[in-house]
DNA sequence: GTTGTGCAAAGTTAAGGTTTTTTAATCATA
DNA sequence: TATGATTAAAAAACCTTAACTTTGCACAAC
């Protein structure tokens, strides 16, 4: 593929007979334009293919392209914790181009605080923002439809709504990801299988994500469908008592001995497997399926206390949405709305090569 | 993360009382700069931390950066036909700079074929070179050695040669993949498993590749390991002989009428999934996997006649090499060497997920 | 003692492709 | 004749590169 010498904003007005100046009215429809000049140089456009130089155009731009992201508060190597590192990731990676970056953080569980760290955000007059959205579609509409009214391009991460108006999307899709979970458990059972352990972590404030919940609905009808034999057993472990919940664990695998397999939808499936590997010792091994590779969880796998983890790619996520979102914001390219991110599987054998 | 005004060549050149020239012959070494000048620039680059900006950098550089690529010679949607198209989207994606682009092919059974390439390619005085290796030694080390000579920074895709002294590489761990594809296996099989058929589909001068066999050390290896006593029967099918290749199995499967597990370390494993689905309607139901989402495999695991796919994703590999590379050679920036792309199991439940 | 040559060192400036401000020209209105 | 509104050209800016130019100095020749 040879270089194919590029057509400039100084060609087109050679040829139209006008400067560039004109030109560069005419491209991004700035007015003050004589329909003759107008119209010559519109008969050029047409003549030619004028693709513009997306990166000259970002350095000779003055003024600071301001990006603000909305993310639910986070711990340290959460989900939410790894998005945002990307997110920044990509912001030092264009650091060349003028580009501001703003977080702001709510609490998942007080749809107040979401709707005043919206405000914030509105308040700094961003030119493009990313959203981690709440579970709450009025409260979403409400704030998607003010970016829309105010022009500002927006993404959203992790879940997709598409009635919105977002210019992209980076996600997995959580029923099919429930889907593929169910997939594994039944390679995993055997004909002996009577009952699949289904963990639901809560506690701290926590409550299920629409992502939980779509696993688990994605999760539930695979079974239906292929093994409708095998009964999913739940059981919620509060995470704010550690007592209580080793209690309850013990009582649930001392009388329900023959589990052999188990899964929950969040990440926490390292308190199961820890629970497991230091309460219970003798039991015999229970296959354990879990969510996102958090060092915690990715341990348990390198050491074999739990067996699958599926992986989510958060850091890229961040990262390439926010590549995504400079592409069409600043450089003004075209980019492809949605992004479903892979639905992986991790296991002994791949873990040390999934790299986020 | 407020943007932190840049500091610029023009800042330091103010700063140390010198020009503009004399900062960036001393910044890039050019030379015929004095002691003095030297000094009060280093001192100046000592306490600010100066970081260039590297698209101004490639804009104003006024040289076309020509890359060239290696590669063997393919058929249409096979893996390398793949890694081709996603370095051409990368050529495009930077089609704003002024990069050269050409493309070198040779016969991957011929030796001289892949030599005479090579000298056609250091003919052309690239910049910057991909390489899709040939699976041997020392013709790889002859070529890469006359790289480093010159000077010429290059990739290497697929297999990794730890020995060479390349920039980048892309690709998978193809002995822990090999060890995953065991995984599933031993998964899948229950206990009254006795034996896994592994097919080898040769022709048209198909040898296995250098990833094909270390796929196979890693799946029998970790056979050996969890699953001591399930025995590997190898098969050997010829490509070129469509009948004789339907007979072969015909008789493999009649002969062996337990075998439940099958697997293939290339792309063909739709042949054989299209054999049972077509030649043998009423066989019980082999568990396949093989490799590569090329289009007849995918259509195959959306059908059921084959359940599991490893996947390499080669549109990504060329398209991330090859950004590598850009970011690398042209921009200047520092880059990671090696790129192990994720292990990836495709099965009917994700891989409608399945973006490459 | 002047002029000339050679060379290292450093400054100046024109790109590179676009944006945007400033300036200038034209025409119409009062 | 000035004032104002359009329209368009010119020029500066973004940051870096690299070719080109100038300066300054040492040394030699006349």
């Amino acid at each position: 593929m040879e270089i194919t010498s590029k057509i400039r904003i100084k060609d087109i007005a050679e040829r139209a007979g006008v400067s560039v100046g004109t030109v560069d009215r005419i491209i991004h429809g700035r007015g003050n334009v004589s329909p003759i000049s107008m119209e010559r140089v519109q008969k050029v456009l047409d003549e030619i293919n004028y693709t513009p130089n997306h990166y000259a155009s970002a350095l000779a731009s003055h003024n600071v392209h301001q990006f603000a992201a909305i993310l639910p508060m986070h711990e340290v190597d959460s989900y939410w914790a790894r998005v945002e590192n990307g997110l920044l990731d990509g912001v030092r990676r264009f650091n060349d181009f003028k580009i501001s970056f703003k977080v702001f953080r709510y609490d998942p569980f007080n749809t107040e605080s979401f709707k005043l760290e919206c405000q914030s955000l509105l308040n700094t007059c961003p030119d493009t923002v990313i959203i981690g959205p709440i579970f709450n579609y009025s409260i979403m509409a409400n704030f998607t439809s003010q970016l829309d009214e105010k022009g500002i391009p927006y993404a959203l991460l992790d879940s997709n709504w598409p009635e919105f108006n977002h210019r992209i999307f980076y996600g997995q899709d959580s029923l099919q990801s429930g889907a593929f979970s169910g997939r594994i458990m039944s390679l995993s059972a055997d004909s002996s299988t009577k009952q699949i352990a289904l963990f639901k972590v809560m506690g701290e404030g926590r409550v299920a994500s629409r992502q939980q919940m779509n696993r688990e609905v994605g999760f539930r009808k695979y079974m239906e469908v292929h093994n409708p034999d095998i009964e999913i057993v739940d059981v919620n472990l509060y995470v704010y008592d550690k007592k209580g919940m080793n209690d309850i664990m013990r009582e649930f695998f001392t009388t329900h001995p023959d589990i052999r397999l188990a899964l929950c939808f969040n990440s926490s499936v390292h308190i199961i497997a820890s629970f497991l590997k230091e309460e219970m010792p003798d039991h015999p091994h229970v296959t354990l399926l879990g969510y996102d590779a958090v060092d915690a969880n990715v341990q348990c796998i390198k050491e074999g206390s739990a067996d699958f983890l599926i992986a989510q790619h958060p850091h890229s996520q961040g990262l390439d949405c926010f590549r995504s979102m400079f592409n069409s914001c600043v450089l003004k390219m075209h980019i492809a709305r949605d992004h479903y991110m892979a639905i992986e599987l991790l296991t002994k054998e791949n873990i040390d090569f999934y790299k986020d």
